[in-house]
DNA sequence: GTGATTTTGTTATATAGTATAACTTTATCG
DNA sequence: CGATAAAGTTATACTATATAACAAAATCAC
């Protein structure tokens, strides 16, 4: 025999948003990380960097807290990006506890690549979605859930 | 100063189908976390029973597969189940390899109790997306994004 | 029918993500 | 001033997930 599968039922798994979420946060992911791969960003660096070039000087506990990332796990992501000359910590004057988060020029120029290759991942689930409309609907429907 | 919130430009992660999808499926796996920490169950744990109570004498791979979990991974999982009187593993007489998965007594009736808390943790955030039509939009959205 | 290949379940192991506690330095509060 | 809190850091543990290798049993090719 070949080809036949066995058919399965899923009881309320077919209508569990958990279940759901689950399984296309990994598809999304994944696209994600394949896209990313050749710039070896994580979702984590990825989020990181963008917040990190539009809100320069914020601290670092403001960027890890803004990203639901505890501060313990969040040094290692800055010492990466760090590392790799994308971004640098400044201590502050005013508190010299913090450090406050800026992107080299290196940085600012990476992210510009950075964010072409985004847009081609996004634009791969949005037109799965059936385009932008079902986009901004899905991403309402998602805030709700975190309300 | 209290209270003074800095603000933050998160740019596109505004729009980002999977930023989005991270932070909703974190939000329902902990309310589900909390809902199933006096079963003990996990979410893997509770898709698993929900799988073998349905679809009684599949192969450990099938559900495995079903569930997108590997075969490596499922085995831990059917270990704990069974250690808890819950699942039982059935060698088959047609085919001597394979393990076909069962409910006991014991595993049926705490499937029923399991189900009535699933049912709050979904109607939880049911009404927080605003009825079951907004649900049945959302799966059907996130259903999309595996194509 | 016999040898090669595949399937199933299993073990061991590595990696990544996440969570917690303790510590240092600096700032703030009483 | 002394006590307390905040920011960053280190160490550590735990969970989830991924990969490789293996034994037993079935299937395939000839």
């Amino acid at each position: 025999m070949s080809g036949d599968r066995t058919i399965i039922n899923y009881s309320v798994l077919d209508e569990a948003i958990g279940y759901h979420l689950r399984r296309a946060q990994l598809a999304v992911f994944q696209d994600f990380t394949e896209t990313f791969s050749e710039l070896g960003l994580r979702p984590a660096d990825f989020s990181v960097l963008l917040i990190i070039a539009h809100n320069p000087g914020l601290k670092q506990s403001e960027v890890a807290e803004a990203l639901g990332i505890q501060r313990a796990n969040f040094v290692a992501i800055i010492d990466g990006l760090q590392a790799r000359g994308l971004a640098e910590r400044r201590k502050s004057e005013e508190d010299r506890r913090v450090q406050a988060l800026h992107l080299t020029a290196q940085g600012e120029a990476f992210a510009k690549t950075m964010m072409t290759r985004w847009a081609e991942h996004e634009k791969r689930f949005v037109d799965k979605l059936g385009g932008e409309d079902a986009r901004d609907q899905l991403v309402q429907l998602l805030a709700r859930l975190m309300g």
